[in-house]
DNA sequence: ATATCAAACTAACAATTGTTAGTTTTGTAA
DNA sequence: TTACAAAACTAACAATTGTTAGTTTGATAT
């Protein structure tokens, strides 16, 4: 059972791999059509511009994102388990998308009409995952220091994980959830 | 006591800041003059072209952390303090710059005479970093789990760095070091 | 065979790109 | 005042950009 991958499909696939090595701005229409072994004009008859592929990339990704955060934050567990989900989300949407997440986090500012809906859902997302580290300092569960610098921590390393991971050959997903929740949250330091 | 800047760092300056703003490629050497209420065609008496000031920006950066490294592995301290004095690296010379650091971590891929030994410094930058978590979890400083995601999620925070520290007024770098240094190493889970 | 339609093509466009050549302005030292 | 040099300017260039219009190809259904 294979997925039949729409031409329009191929294309956004496509350009994800080339954004992600040379950045959004610097990948022509010439450059994605030439890929996929065709004429920049042809491409116009399966989407509408180039501004249309990256919106295409980054939403859907960061709708992903938000639906995923919030089932966890309704979700009735303690915030340990709350952060190890939210590795988990990280690790499972990138490892699906290593590409688009380059342009996620490279090219949002590159979103046009979109850029106000894209950076209300970042913010959001932002603050829900700092109630989350504040309610498990409130009850005790983790450590009693600056929110804002454990907030930085751990999402900037989620937020690289597109980096890291196509590196890994023959990638456990599960496995590297693991791996990172337990470095995340108890350090590297024997105590 | 205020330093004199010249013309050149000037433009390299506003560069930096541009090319965190929209990348690179997006910036073209109308917008920088603009910026600098000059036309783009003066910016040729000070600088030779748009790469030489992508190439002044980060191959200064990179070298500082090269000789930055190299002062650390060469101390003789124990594995977590290097580890904090990394750390402090990576927070003094990122608060300093934090506009080069952008290009440093999203634009290396368009320097071209100098590609190459960009990604050598950066390899042996890495393989430094590696050496001595490794060292650490010989000798029992540090927790024997995965080094490579241990690397990893240490070097993403800090890499990072140039997107959060803007967002603090009144940077305290000392303060951010050691919180820093605490929460990467200790974990934030209550033990 | 014929009609249809998606998806490729060629050719071109107007705008923008980095950069150069040659000229004028501006501030300073003699 | 004159001479000089730094740094701005105008004008233009060749190449490249995203995109459009109109046409041809090729497969499928009638």
């Amino acid at each position: 059972m294979h997925e039949i991958q729409s031409r329009r499909d191929q294309i956004i696939e496509t350009a994800s791999r080339l954004f992600k090595e040379k950045g959004f701005s610097a990948v022509t229409m010439r450059d994605l059509a030439g890929d996929l072994g065709i004429k920049a004009a042809s491409l116009y008859n399966h989407i509408n511009s180039k501004q249309e592929i990256l919106k295409s990339i980054i939403i859907s990704l960061a709708d992903e994102f938000t639906e995923g955060m919030h089932r966890i934050k309704t979700s009735d567990i303690n915030s340990i388990d709350k952060l190890k989900y939210i590795v988990d989300l990280h690790v499972k949407i990138t490892s699906r998308n290593t590409f688009g997440m380059a342009s996620l986090n490279n090219d949002w500012m590159h979103l046009e009409d979109q850029l106000d809906y894209y950076l209300e859902l970042r913010e959001n997302y932002e603050n829900d995952f700092r109630a989350i580290i504040q309610a498990g300092i409130d009850n005790g569960e983790i450590l009693n220091r600056d929110v804002e610098v454990m907030l930085f921590s751990i999402l900037s390393t989620l937020r690289s994980l597109y980096l890291w991971i196509p590196k890994k050959e023959d990638l456990d997903a599960e496995q590297l959830s693991k791996d990172l929740s337990d470095t995340l949250i108890d350090g590297v330091k024997v105590c």
